[in-house]
DNA sequence: GTCCATGTTCTTTA
DNA sequence: CTAAAGAACATGGA
């Protein structure tokens, strides 16, 4: 569930308590959700020892790059958690028992910075869960650069440079949107609802889009996410804050999985199409697709 | 059994 | 070479 908006939650959860707090022991459970460098588990590469890079660490920050949440560590590594289509990360004080759940990969014992008022109440357990098994951890040591394919932030991304990367790609509009190499942090749900709020067709081809609607798309962007935000995120099935809330922004939804219902504009009904794999909800009258100008040679009178 | 799912990467094809 | 389309990954719910 975690696009932009849901992994910003989390990290917004967890920011008051992880700062300062040390790992005191790491139960990773599952060696192939964890990988060093880059998102990809590679086969033949030796696992990371995550437990042995962790354990004793402390923790610094709590920060979000696109969809991933970014812990720094004392000694200038970074730890990357991408949640995938189903991951959850769950933060719980040690008098409620860690996660008994199925599924779940790793388990971080935090205590608090300073040993000498070491309180039972203060230990906390940190768990990373994800049937799917799509996420990832991604260990980058004190060395190793940030792993960059990722494109921009759309939330600080100015709208000259954003129509600069989106009109020189000919892919259906929302293709180009989930290009994490273009812009990064949208996933299905944003795109779908920027695209209605816009009111551009998800088919648009990028070149024919002039920089006022590209200024407007971005704007449409920014408070779908800003919004998304406000809400904690959507929860469709999996996703749940560290405190194992349910975001609330799936109520504001225009076109997300409302095919076939009113649209909330116009009351047409919204329609589903498949673009890119990926199931695709737009409103036929609020989105039309603009019919490039035929080039035609003016009729002769 | 079928289809579908909030994501990313790899392979194939043009 | 690039770009686009499709498959693969793994699990569970309707």
């Amino acid at each position: 569930m975690p696009e932009l908006p849901e992994v910003e939650s989390v990290v917004r959860a967890l920011a008051p308590h992880l700062p300062g707090r040390t790992i005191t022991a790491v139960d990773l459970r599952r060696t192939d959700i964890a990988c060093e460098g880059r998102f990809r588990r590679s086969k033949s590469a030796t696992p990371v020892d995550l437990v042995g890079r962790l354990r004793g660490r402390t923790l610094l920050t709590v920060t979000r790059r696109a969809k991933r949440i970014v812990l720094t560590l004392d000694d200038g590594a970074r730890l990357h958690i991408h949640l995938g289509m189903t991951g959850v990360l769950t933060y719980a004080p040690a008098d409620t028992p860690p996660n008994p759940a199925k599924h779940t990969h790793l388990l971080l014992t935090l205590s608090p910075p300073t040993p000498p008022s070491l309180r039972i109440s203060d230990i906390a357990h940190l768990t990373f869960q994800d049937p799917r098994r799509f996420g990832r951890v991604i260990y980058l040591s004190p060395t190793c650069p940030d792993d960059d394919d990722l494109g921009p932030e759309p939330l600080t991304l100015t709208p000259d440079a954003f129509h600069a990367r989106l009109t020189r790609t000919k892919r259906p509009l929302k293709s180009a949107l989930l290009d994490q190499r273009l812009i990064a942090g949208l996933g299905n749900i944003y795109v779908d609802e920027s695209l209605h709020r816009a009111r551009l067709h998800p088919l648009t081809p990028p070149p024919s889009l002039t920089e006022g609607q590209t200024k407007t798309l971005l704007e449409s962007i920014q408070h779908t996410l800003t919004q998304a935000i406000a809400h904690r995120g959507s929860t469709l099935r999996d996703y749940r804050t560290p405190d194992g809330d349910e975001g609330g922004y799936q109520q504001h939804h225009h076109v997300y999985a409302r095919d076939g219902r009113p649209c909330r504009s116009c009351d047409k009904p919204i329609e589903r199409i498949t673009l890119g794999g990926r199931s695709t909800h737009f409103c036929p009258k609020c989105q039309p697709l603009a019919r490039r100008p035929r080039n035609r040679t003016p009729k002769r009178k």
